[in-house]
DNA sequence: CGACGATTTGAATAGGATCAATGGGAGTGG
DNA sequence: CCACTCCCATTGATCCTATTCAAATCGTCG
């Protein structure tokens, strides 16, 4: 792989502490490839061969049944997805699209365990890894089962000011139509939600969102760092 | 603590493999305990300074936000729970209380972190448990996503009766208000859900439900591996 | 037997989904 | 540069699911 690209992925928190050959083994296995938006990367059901790294870009998880779709997470460079699934050897429980162009790092599953198996210190950050990813599904569901559709939205605008920076305005990096599915309703809702959170300061133009009065919003959707803080 | 249970628990995937000397040195500094039903045995928000087990009962996990409460997940012997909380060393993502007289060994966090840093066995251990719970947090959120109220009853009765042995009975091992609240919905819809049921075989009495038509039930559940199967 | 909590049933309401139609940008081609 | 087109987003109307509030019934335990 590029060598270019190799101190970012070095950097994440799940390769920065472990042993020096056991890394470039894993990273020589390896292979950096760059995606188009909307090409399907993984499908739920198939067996879980690589571990993917995001590099740059965005990948969209989701899952179908019965003739529903709904997203679940959207990844976001520097990160790892379907680690359970590769460290159970077992078939992924999602799908995942790209959302934009994207550089992934594609690991073999193999690999990943039997570098597991022998690194202490990457066994543990692959512990922290997943245990953080454990309690970001379970803030997802206790999201959905506490809150209605407003309150749910209202939560997400405040999550992602915060995390751009708290200037007030937020760029959605994703379109209407996903974020419906990511908050679990329909584009239709969506678009009665954001109505219903105009008085409360929330100004759409496009994929561009001015929190006018963020107190009023906050006050509206009662964030709780249970279920919205990402670092808790 | 009474050697009567440490059999018990050192057959658990998570302890089954690992070295006698730390093995018996996480027991040396945990204690087991019996709560009657009803005891709220931790609480969201609080530090973990244990890692439970359970040895017999059942113990529900629920969260609550803005005056709504929801059940997670109810715990049934042997399992730990809230692992992913004292490998973090971070609060409790929900509270848990007992559903009946139940048996739990408490082992202090910081052994259990200990051990895990220098017991490689148990460390994949750890890694296997927690993959598996969050796979099952990832199906649990799909079945709210996916599904209507109808749908998840249903298939969670044919899972539970696969459970207890397919003997076309299911003996709730909770009450119908905890049921509901596991489900999602509210004790007035899951008693309708049932009624709906009906013509598909689902005769209620109590916690005593027959299936007598579970082929009819299973084309109305469509249960999906990647959403119903416990072992995928 | 009586009392209390759990469950069921009924009626009204609210929240969200669906279906249908319109509006609005971004990109394309003339 | 403008018109066209296509797709996404919005709006409207209606339907359906699920919640809420209220009351009746059931079951269990003292």
């Amino acid at each position: 792989m590029r060598s270019i690209d190799l101190p970012l992925v070095r950097e994440l928190d799940l390769f920065a502490e472990m042993e020096e050959a056991n890394f470039d083994e894993l990273m020589q296995a390896a292979f950096l490839q760059r995606f188009p938006p909307q090409v399907q990367l993984i499908t739920e059901g198939d067996p879980a061969d690589f571990l993917y790294i995001m590099v740059e870009g965005g990948v969209e998880l989701f899952a179908a049944n019965g003739g529903r779709e709904t997203s679940i997470e959207i990844m976001r460079p520097v990160t790892t997805f379907i680690l359970a699934a590769v460290l159970r050897d077992a078939p992924f429980l999602m799908s995942g699209r790209t959302v934009e162009s994207s550089k992934i790092l594609m690991v073999p599953s193999e690999n990943v365990r039997a570098i597991f198996a022998r690194d202490q210190v990457f066994a543990r950050a692959v512990v922290r890894e997943l245990a953080a990813r454990y309690r970001g599904v379970v803030k997802s569901l206790k999201s959905h089962k506490l809150r209605n559709a407003v309150e749910r939205l209202a939560n997400y605008l405040l999550r992602t000011e915060t995390e751009q920076g708290g200037t007030g305005v937020v760029q959605l990096q994703i379109d209407k139509r996903t974020l419906a599915a990511l908050l679990g309703m329909t584009p239709e809702n969506l678009s009665r939600a954001f109505v219903t959170l105009k008085p409360y300061g929330v100004e759409v133009s496009g994929r561009e969102i001015r929190l006018t009065k963020i107190d009023d919003l906050r006050s509206l959707a009662k964030p709780s760092p249970l279920i919205d803080d990402p670092t808790t």
